[in-house]
RNA sequence: GGCAGGUUGCCCGAGCGGCCAAAGGGAGCGGUCUGUAAAAUCGUCGGCUGAAGCCUACGUUGGUUCGAAUCCAACACCUGCCA
């Protein structure tokens, strides 16, 4: 049943650097499971693009505004990131998805040859909307009076059956975001992999919303898939992208696995969704456990995807509970402000302790800031706000995530994960960085 | 030499009789960041203390006053303008 070894275990890096005309620009989307994790849903695999193969489990970076922000595309390449997820929202606010379209989509545009994802602008609802002022609802039993507006902040989405009414953060404008235009939107945008438009709600919202909120994503799933259809049938030129569903649900096990369910058996003429995105709402501890219900309800054959997750526990939880790819702008927004990653924990560059050290970030690391910059030249960067100490620290971290990733994929080749796991979290908690 | 203005905590700078250990910046110190409204944001920031409290502080010295960074005098230094 499975492929041989030299199928699954591609150059994705050697061939997201070889450039545009070198790829195969019709490569049909594919997803193979590899090798799987004993008493686990955790498993290895290859998700095929037409611009590249993806092993998974894989760490997607993201370049939201088409571009990892402080990093140059080769050097995000060279960090060993496999794909970039960029954003519905705010490519479609700036520059505008039919500039996009016009460059010849997302990875031409960006320069950036491997596969790429879009978001659909459901999390923005939520970051715009709802969730403008998460302190509003304390005082209330959920958030749903949208007549509420918290001091200092304006709430700039609104959700109703049909779609979401956005003020654009940029100029104030208005938007309209539909299922439908999220698919326009993402299809004209041009990424490999995109994903449905939901409603991403909070754990301030009550159980009865949620579980309205469900079935509203739902129903705008169902919308996605048929436009996505539509347009992949009647667009011009033909798009070879593959919709993923977000599951939801929040905390609640009926929901999400009903939500898993549902989206799993929803066909329009005998094709459903390419893969199954996880989002919304969850308390940090609960993440294994819902990944679980809702991976139990996946197909083993098609790839899931957790939206916004990268801290290292969390990785692994993910991932042995059954996650394939992930995104999180964590390593990047964190790096920027001075925090990295080591093999024994993370700390601030900027602090008085950095000052006069003149060890890289980690001695095990081999990225190119470690292998070439000091922790005392990384806090004089900061000190002297110096935009270099951005692109340095966003390349350590980007490698130090993408790395372990790929060490947590070799663990189950080589069936030691829990070993690596137990090895890794004990380093990484148990003891101060050492600098 | 004359006239006018000034001297505040590490730096800049408000305060002009009590509510002043002294606004606000900056620097320093520490934290946060999970589908990016982020090169963002929060805390701390004279000393001793958990706190109450005490001590030391607004150029120097002396004075007025129940009470002075704030009023007066002398001195020191700085800055303008006029000789």
């Amino acid at each position: 049943m499975h492929p041989e070894p030299s199928v699954l275990h591609p150059e994705p890096v050697e061939g997201a650097t070889a450039g545009f005309d070198e790829l195969s620009p019709h490569l049909p989307y594919s997803f193979v499971p590899c090798v799987s994790l004993q008493g686990r849903l955790g498993r290895t695999g290859v998700i095929t693009t037409p611009h590249g193969t993806i092993r998974t489990p894989a760490f997607v970076a993201v370049g939201t505004k088409a571009t990892v922000k402080a990093v140059l595309p080769e050097s995000v390449a060279a960090l060993g990131a496999q794909a970039v997820l960029a954003n519905a929202y705010h490519l479609y606010l700036q520059p505008g998805a039919d500039v996009i379209d016009a460059a010849g989509g997302l990875g031409r545009f960006m320069n950036w040859p491997g596969p790429t994802f879009t978001d659909s602008g459901g999390f923005q609802v939520m970051s715009l909307g709802v969730g403008f002022k998460k302190m509003l609802a304390m005082n209330s039993d959920g958030v749903e009076d949208d007549d509420v507006i918290a001091e200092g902040k304006t709430r700039l989405a609104r959700v109703d059956e049909d779609g979401v009414t956005f003020t654009s953060h940029l100029d104030g404008s208005q938007h309209r975001f539909t299922p439908e235009i999220s698919m326009q939107i993402q299809h004209e945008l041009g990424a490999d992999i995109i994903f449905a438009f939901d409603e991403c709600t909070t754990l301030l919202n009550t159980r009865d919303y949620q579980e309205r909120s469900v079935a509203r994503t739902h129903r705008w799933a169902a919308r996605c898939l048929a436009e996505h259809q539509r347009l992949t049938r009647d667009g011009k030129p033909p798009h070879h992208q593959a919709l993923f569903a977000v599951v939801q649900g929040a905390e609640y096990q009926d929901l999400r696995r009903q939500a898993a369910r549902d989206l799993v058996s929803l066909m329009i003429d005998d094709s459903g969704f390419a893969g199954y995105g996880i989002g919304g709402a969850l308390e940090k501890h609960n993440l294994g456990t819902i990944v679980r219900w809702v991976c139990e309800e996946l197909p083993e054959d098609k790839p899931r995807h957790l939206l916004g997750i990268s801290e290292p526990n969390d990785i692994f939880t993910a991932i042995e509970n059954g996650v394939d790819t992930f995104d999180c702008v964590a390593p990047s927004r964190v790096a920027r402000n001075a925090a990295v990653y080591t093999v024994r924990g993370r700390f601030n560059v900027n602090t008085a302790p950095s000052r006069r050290n003149f060890s890289p970030i980690d001695e095990d690391c081999d990225c190119y800031t470690c292998t070439r910059y000091t922790q005392a030249y990384l806090h004089h960067l900061f000190k002297a706000r110096e935009m270099l100490a951005s692109t340095l620290c966003t390349i350590h971290n980007e490698r130090f995530i993408v790395r372990l990733v790929d060490d947590i994929r070799a663990s189950i080749e080589a069936g030691r994960f829990f070993d690596f796991k137990i090895d890794f979290l004990g380093r990484y908690y148990g003891s101060s960085p050492n600098r």
